[in-house]
DNA sequence: ACGGATTTCGCAAACGTTTGCGAAAATGAT
DNA sequence: ATCATTTTCGCAAACGTTTGCGAAATCCGT
């Protein structure tokens, strides 16, 4: 059980006190050379190491950035948090990263673990019930950022990055638009969510303001499971030559019920998506969807939560631009 | 810029001390209980949260869990993280989840975060070229438990929790030799990795015994692409009836050989992996597999740290069994 | 060698909490 | 009312670090 060495146990050995230890080892000025390689030698021997809890009450802030998502199994919110967590050890912060698996309170405890970790920052991409954003905004009375992704609230007092949700949901249509398809199956999330809101409207105003002949089944999901019954269902009844999905989870269902009649791709039935980026190259043929990083949308949010602690507080909604991957599927 | 509440700030408010408001909050004995229901209800009223930095300053012990893994781009490793990070927040400890990306010099950063932030325990997947194990054992000098999971060292003077990989691989050969098929292409990972070797060694030593008729071709490869190439090099050279994954990312790439190929699953050829239970299910048929179960194994390191906690130090080597999940392709 | 300027360092307080110990207050028995 | 218990609380130190301020030490020019 070796004591780890303290700034004390450095000054005792050397004889100096523990303030000249401290500025020594942070190269301050008031400092000699020679005291200063004595110093530096030795906290390098004895493997020093500063306490982190230590630095954090005596300076009131810490090096921990927070980091809430709704769950991890979604690969979009994994790449978030890879990119967030190399920017963060770049930048000599720490991310504590908590799931709230899409349970409010969770969500609450997780912000408490937050505050009383006294975080320097909050990325947080709310659950799909949360309503109340409240709690969220009032750490950053205490001086404390808060950045919300991928789901952002509507609220308007608050810092915001997303993905451009309209622009993707354009640019499948556009896609769509090329293929010559007519009778398109749409199908969406939850409608409750702004995302689906906004993706809804965006994809189905282009068609009918461009291509008003084509013929648009809206259809809205809430599971893989139900994607899958839907979209057998539809296709049995109305024989569309087209189908959009939104997300991953309801293109893994659109997929099934689609093998499953063996309906052939692209040929007898196109399909196009909106996806994390990695699903679709499952399938095969490899299904062609727009793009949305969850790498671009940790950089750009990381690189405001930097400027923020530079003083850039006012609040923003960032937004980042889709791509178009082709694949075999339409 | 409101301060937050702390010890001393109730304390002034109600002209007690803070020794008292401490044991008060705690249900301290000691204190009477009208000052108890007193200082109580302040605290309630004022949002009191402690500071942890303080706590774990002055007891020296943090409600920080350590978890260092090599990526969560693997869905096993999501699994285990979600079942972990439940079970701390379930026992008042917080998860500090951190990758290394396959690369050693951050993993040893990461370790480095978890001293300085005097965590209570740690979880840790070492990297695939990790050598030294050293530096991590060296922090259960001080007193913190330290239990290596999934890709556990080889040494002996640590605590591993990891899957049945003899078991898993034994029971997909089982599932062969039910099939009565005769000619299998069994594609493994890196050579060097022991869960490889483990798996490899009692696959093929379980057919060669007990149905020595089989013919195994054995073949690794080190990335789902290799597997691609790999798989359609064998299926055009020897024909196989069978195909054996050890892991999800070979599968994946198996896969994609099998489809381009247009050969039919089970009929031509059967399919059966190891998986950790996601990928198998998005093709089409659904693959047979063993299950690994991420959830399993995060159970029961967890409940290995709690006994460590509780004074079980020894070392332990805990085993997770698997699970035959059925589907359709073999 | 002397005074002043400058360099180099230490003292002490502070961050918020826990805890051993002793003291004050309340209680009980006689 | 007295004394011995017991209950209830406060003092003070400690965890490891940072930092304003003042003091000692060294330097320089004359």
């Amino acid at each position: 059980m070796g004591q780890p060495t303290t700034l004390k146990s450095i000054s005792s050995l050397l004889n100096i006190s523990v303030s000249t230890v401290s500025r020594a080892l942070k190269n301050h000025p008031d400092i000699s050379e020679k005291t200063k390689k004595k110093v530096q030698e030795l906290a390098a021997m004895m493997d020093y190491e500063p306490n982190a809890h230590a630095i954090s009450l005596r300076t009131n802030t810490s090096k921990i950035i927070g980091l809430i998502v709704p769950a991890l199994s979604n690969y979009f919110y994994t790449s978030v948090l890879t990119t967030l967590e190399d920017e963060s050890r770049k930048h000599g912060y720490t991310l504590l990263t908590l799931q709230s698996g899409d349970d409010t309170n969770i969500e609450l405890q997780n912000l408490k673990l937050c505050r009383i970790n006294h975080i320097a920052g909050l990325f947080i991409a709310i659950s799909p019930e949360t309503k109340n954003i409240d709690p969220f905004l009032k750490i950053e009375k205490n001086g404390v950022p808060v950045i919300f992704f991928d789901k952002v609230p509507e609220a308007e007092n608050c810092n915001k990055v997303r993905m451009a949700d309209e622009e993707a949901a354009r640019m499948a249509a556009e896609a769509i638009q090329k293929s010559k398809r007519k009778k398109v199956l749409a199908l969406f999330g939850n409608k409750e969510f702004s995302i689906t809101k906004k993706r809804s409207k965006s994809f189905t105003e282009y068609l009918q303001k461009n291509v008003p002949e084509v013929n648009v089944i809206l259809s809205f999901v809430s599971s893989t499971q139900e994607a899958v019954t839907e979209t057998e269902k539809e296709i049995i009844h109305h024989n569309p030559d087209a189908v959009f999905c939104m997300s991953d989870e309801i293109l893994t269902g659109a997929m099934k019920a689609i093998k499953k009649l063996k309906i052939t791709v692209p040929q007898k039935i196109a399909v196009i998506a909106i996806s994390n980026g990695f699903i679709p190259q499952l399938f095969d043929p490899e299904i062609t969807y727009i793009e949305t990083s969850g790498m671009e949308l940790g950089k750009l949010a990381f690189s405001r939560m930097i400027n923020y602690f530079k003083g850039q507080t006012s609040v923003q909604e960032l937004i980042v631009p889709s791509r178009y991957v082709k694949g075999e599927s339409i």
